[in-house]
RNA sequence: GGACCGUUAGCUCAGCUGGCUAGAGCGCUCGCCUCACACGCGAGAGGUCACAAGUUCAAGUCUUGUACGGUCCA
């Protein structure tokens, strides 16, 4: 553009200027035609778009954006997609309450479907509360329509922070090129053995009825008690057991103890009888009964825990489920009860796992089986990490992928793919091979909800209408995706569809991480064009937060073994939390939450990229409005500066002049240092140390630097020397601008419109070696000498409270003689930025002093 | 219970492979309208580097232990 500077530089409006601008002249498209070494390519974390942004998506997303236009600059072209997650629960729920819909796969797509609300209200602008179910295909429909919304509002957010992402790669996790390479990549684990299903106890929530995996899984503290049950002995005698659960003694099928444990080994072989229901189970011995733990003998029930599922397997017992699916004791006793324990058992039947056990209290009272006190305490239990009601153990057909949970060569195989990978900040790794080390099951990847990809497979029924689950019908690839509660398989017509010698769909639905674990394939557009993956897979980059390193990243890291035999990337990047000021982590519960769009209004964007850049990789960093405002002043203050430096004379002619005075070669020679020290610490994905050495540098150069050459610069001491000050100023602004336009893309962007032609972002990574040439090189050391000396001046008209312009009429430098030397050369310089008449200079000296004689106060 | 991270000025943090007198910013104190910037400029005060032992000519930095804080996993 090259506008030169305005009278008063601002930072008001420039982000809508050069979002639009870049936009408009497609400053960050991938280059498709560059080589797999020409392109840097970025395994974006899709946000959640139901959800709001928050600061902890503006410091993690920064981070990235640094390194993005960082390798940019570098002459990398940048594959930077964004996408939208809209796949999983959050999403589910926020249609629902939007559209007030429900999520039925039985139903048939219906053509032209309107929905009974918007934004939950009806066309007679009332709140609709009764939901309509719809289709699967439908409910994906309106998921498109409210995301387009979403989207909106997170790509304005995206563009005024300023990531440089190309925005044509966009893409979103329900959207059909996910759901093709998801169910692509499920039927290929199918086809090699990978994925598989089986019926078997797993964990489940009982408010989404759906089953869960061991990653979302968290404990949570709750309050328990202990209850001291009456069992029997074959001889008469009383066994006791302690237990959190006395509700699950219907579903006894054994006591166990530790086959070391000497009170118990004489009953090896007999039979005990529970209490309250007379059911005879095996006395049994197995290492993981703890003989700490009460009375050393516990009750194995179908199930209460996981170690009952293990104790269930391990020592072949029968299965006497009483929990249901819906989290109630189930209506038919089991089978093993006498009629009249059955009819004991009634009085719990249909009860939630909370009333059940009080009844069971009652019904132990009247047996006379509880002995002592009931003991509250509180122990871990189990949750989903969205679910606010225990799990639960139900056993039901499920899907899983094998992750090396139950097979040792696998396990070993995925934690070796962790040492392909540079991990940042390194110790990271140990995260990850921690989580592999200690899967205790494979990959459960099936879920029983509605709203999701799914799982792409019919079954055919038989004669009476039993699904056949050995031999899944699979659609062909070409076809998909599909969905198979609308979509019927070759060979069948849509009037067999549950009908016995017809087929069935598979109802369920594929956990979200079966499609976000695709995100390299389905940003790359795998298989859908081949040509665009092989030049970006393997990824440089995968940035993310560490706390999902057991899901998305290690879920990842699972598909591109099966799917490449290969690392997803190069570079795995675990940014750090948000944390308010106190330290807390900052979540919408506790109310603390400062909505972006009104920081970066406020601060402006380079700002507040100021203050998320200077978090280091991995590090939890404390929100502060106060490196903002400093971000704000340094984005200022490059904006002054550099139209400071440009009064000084024609800098854009300047560029290729030679440098002949000693200060202006030590500063560049400074600057080639700096240029050295920043490349290396980005090669390392250092962002935030680049920006720190960029920004001491700057404030010597602007404090010292400009103060120390502006009077030569004017032409103090003939032609030759300011044009050595006018060449070296331009050299610096422009360095200076590309090393900040990772950080603060916005102001540099500006300062460089004013005297540059293009872009500062895609103007290439400064040259040391050319600094270096053009410096001479000189020893950069004179630049802090010079510095030094000048604040010693300066110091002593503070210390007079006198103005900075005051003249010192004669003032003696005393240092040591090495120091000396170098100020001699640059004394020049240094007297005329102090106003100081008569300028000497002692060696000798044990450190830097200054005797200065200043001028009288005028009257 | 295991693993990992952290503890440096009132606050937020640098300090990389051990090396002159431990740095920066904010805040604080004092001063200055100095031909870009008062959204500014200059100067100053402020630290037993959590504690203990060890290795070394030399430790904020390496080793071990302890305490406290945090995270992840049991």
């Amino acid at each position: 553009m090259n506008t030169g500077a305005p009278d008063k530089p601002s930072l008001e409006g420039l982000e809508q200027k050069w979002a639009a601008e870049w936009d408009q002249l497609g400053t960050f498209a991938f280059d498709r035609s560059a080589t797999r070494d020409d392109v840097f390519s970025i395994d974006t974390p899709p946000p959640t778009v139901s959800g709001s942004l928050h600061m902890g998506h503006i410091f993690s997303y920064t981070h990235t954006d640094t390194i993005a236009r960082y390798q940019r600059m570098t002459g990398k072209t940048v594959f930077y997609p964004m996408g939208w997650d809209d796949n999983g629960l959050p999403t589910e729920r926020r249609v629902q309450n939007y559209f007030a819909v429900r999520c039925d796969p039985s139903l048939p797509y219906e053509e032209g479907f309107e929905p009974p609300a918007r934004e939950s209200l009806g066309p007679d602008g009332k709140k609709v509360k009764r939901q309509v179910s719809i289709s699967r295909p439908n409910f994906i429909e309106l998921c498109d329509e409210l995301v387009a919304l979403d989207e909106k509002v997170f790509e304005d957010l995206w563009r005024s922070l300023g990531l440089s992402v190309d925005w044509s790669l966009l893409y979103a996790t329900i959207d059909e090129r996910s759901r093709r390479a998801s169910q692509r990549a499920f039927l290929r684990n199918l086809a090699r053995g990978e994925a598989y299903q089986q019926e078997a106890p797993s964990l489940w929530d009982v408010t989404f009825q759906t089953a869960v995996a061991q990653a979302e899984l968290t404990d949570k503290d709750m309050p328990g008690a202990y209850h001291k049950l009456r069992f029997s002995l074959p001889n008469g005698e009383d066994l006791l057991i302690d237990t959190t659960r006395p509700e699950l003694l219907p579903a006894c099928v054994a006591v166990v103890a530790h086959p070391d444990d000497e009170r118990y080994t004489e009953f090896k072989g007999q039979t005990i009888t529970t209490p309250v229901f007379d059911v005879e189970v095996p006395m049994v011995f197995h290492e993981l009964a703890d003989p700490e733990k009460g009375t050393g003998v516990a009750m194995i029930c179908t199930f209460g825990d996981t170690t009952d599922v293990t104790w269930w397997r391990e020592l072949n017992l029968p299965a006497r489920a009483v929990i249901g699916r819906n989290g109630r004791f189930v209506e038919d006793a089991p089978e093993v009860m006498t009629p009249e324990a059955a009819e004991r058992y009634g009085r719990m039947a249909g009860k939630t796992v909370f009333s059940g056990k009080e009844e069971i209290v009652t019904l132990l009272q009247e047996s006379d089986a509880l002995i002592g006190d009931i003991r509250p305490i509180t122990h871990p239990v189990k949750f989903f990490e969205k679910g606010d009601k225990p799990l639960e153990i139900v056993t039901s057909r499920q899907w899983y992928i094998r992750n090396g949970g139950r097979e040792r060569d696998l396990g070993e195989a995925l934690i070796a793919r962790g040492d392909e990978m540079q991990w940042h900040p390194p110790y990271m790794q140990s995260r990850y091979t921690n989580w592999v080390d200690g899967l205790n099951g494979d990959w459960l990847v099936s879920r029983q909800r509605f709203f999701g990809v799914p799982i792409p497979l019919w079954y055919e029924l038989d004669e009476s209408g039993e699904p056949r689950y050995d031999a899944p019908l699979s659609p062909d690839e070409s076809l998909l995706p599909i969905d198979p509660s609308t979509d019927v398989p070759e060979g069948y017509t849509a009037e067999q569809r549950g009908v016995p010698g017809g087929f069935m769909a598979d109802p369920d639905i594929m956990d979200t991480w079966a499609t976000s674990s695709l995100t390299p394939q389905i940003a790359g557009k795998w298989e859908d064009d081949p040509d665009l993956f092989e030049r970006v897979y393997p990824y440089d980059m995968r940035p993310q937060g560490h706390d999902i390193i057991r899901t998305w990243l290690f879920s990842t890291a699972v598909r591109s073994h099966f799917e490449e035999d290969a690392a997803p990337w190069r570079h795995a990047c675990l940014s750090g939390w948000i944390l308010d000021p106190d330290r807390k982590k900052m979540s919408k519960s506790v109310g603390n939450v400062v909505t972006p769009s009104g920081l970066l209004e406020q601060f402006g964007s380079d700002a507040v990229r100021y203050w998320a850049a200077s978090g280091r990789p991995g590090t939890d960093t404390a929100f502060d409005e106060g490196q903002m405002k400093v971000g704000r002043r340094l984005a200022i203050k490059l904006l002054n500066a550099s139209k400071f430096a440009m009064g000084m004379g024609d800098l854009r002619s300047a560029l290729d002049a030679p440098v002949t005075e000693p200060l202006d070669q030590a500063m560049l020679a400074r600057l080639a240092l700096l240029t050295d020290d920043c490349t290396k610490a980005f090669d390392e994905f250092d962002y935030a140390r680049a920006l720190e050495r960029t920004e001491m540098f700057f404030w010597a150069f602007t404090d010292d630097y400009i103060e120390l050459v502006k009077n030569r610069a004017y032409g103090s001491r003939g032609e030759e020397a300011a044009a050595s000050a006018h060449a070296a100023l331009a050299r610096a602004l422009d360095t200076l601008l590309r090393l900040f336009a990772p950080f603060i893309p916005f102001a540099t962007e500006e300062v460089w419109s004013w005297w540059r032609e293009g872009s500062v972002h895609t103007s290439g990574w400064p040259d040391a070696g050319t600094l270096r040439a053009s410096s001479g090189d000189a020893d950069p050391g004179l630049l802090a000498v010079a510095g030094e000396t000048l604040t010693e001046l300066r110091r002593t008209k503070t210390e007079a409270k006198r103005s900075l312009r005051t003249e010192i009429v004669q003032a003696t430098v005393t240092d040591t003689d090495d120091r000396i030397a170098q100020l001699n050369h640059v004394a020049a310089d240094v007297a005329e930025a102090g106003v100081v008449g008569n300028l000497s200079t002692v060696g000798g000296g044990a450190a830097l002093s200054v005797d200065a004689e200043l001028a009288p106060e005028e009257a």
